[in-house]
DNA sequence: TCAATTCCGAGTTATGTACTGGGAATTAAG
DNA sequence: CTTAATTCCCAGTACATAACTCGGAATTGA
């Protein structure tokens, strides 16, 4: 299991958020009771995707969460990259890969090949298709 | 990255024995120095694989590691599940799954569609492939 | 008998995950 | 203009795991 909490909590609570899309903000308060989530480390969490400009918020009372962009925009792999940092499964297939080695490198082969089906998978799939996936 | 140095270094060890294939042994004293790998660590590194019957050795002098089975049946997959446990995002898409809520749930959807385009990866790629890629 | 090897189990250190807690700033409603 | 619900921010902590090191026993061909 190499996705941590971070990202799991985030990616069911990202789409929650765009389950609201047309609605007012929702607020980490309901989120946490939903999916049974610390307040205080789902707001940790958030934070990770308003960094990343996935989501935006409103403070104050009857403040909370919305999409930043329309959820076709986000991707599965713009919420894990924002979340886990990268779904690569070595250093050395890395967007900033200093590994000096490659191609020659045999086993460097196989992770890239592996990178990039994740990113096949990851890249491809949106928030709208979780969102009328309607499960 | 979430494959960890036992994965990595035992790879670059199972290919280095299957570079070998037709060969006598070849010792771990071997391939620590070729690729700079403790002794000590690569020892318990090579017990999973032989543990998980990819490997087989043969003790005392000239002794040393070679593979016990055809390069060809001996697939990725096989070795990142002997030396990682496993290479599912999550738990839920584990072997032994014993999430309750699936299918209803949103992001089993997601892990699983990432475990199932790994799978596809490694389970179809064997040590064959990279010994005769001759990099 | 010797030296090179596999085999086995215990211990260590560093790092990262998964949180908890406190408190400040914001904002709509009454 | 106070209040309550919220976001925001920063610090700390407990636990697990990764990534090793170390010591020594058993095996085996020359």
């Amino acid at each position: 299991m190499w996705l941590s909490t971070k990202t799991r909590y985030g990616l069911k609570a990202i789409y929650e958020i765009g389950l609201h899309f047309d609605d007012k903000p929702i607020s980490l308060n309901t989120i946490s009771s939903k999916y049974d989530i610390s307040l205080s480390y789902l707001e940790q969490i958030i934070a990770l995707l308003k960094k990343e400009g996935l989501i935006k918020s409103r403070r104050g009372i009857y403040g909370g969460y919305s999409l930043a962009k329309q959820p076709e925009k986000i991707s599965i792999g713009d919420i894990i990259r924002a979340l886990e940092g990268s779904y690569a499964p070595t250093e050395c297939v890395e967007e900033n890969d200093l590994c000096e080695q490659q191609p020659s490198c045999v086993t460097h082969y196989v992770y890239k090949k592996i990178n990039d089906s994740i990113s096949e998978v990851v890249n491809n799939l949106t928030l709208k298709d979780l969102i009328d996936e309607k499960l």
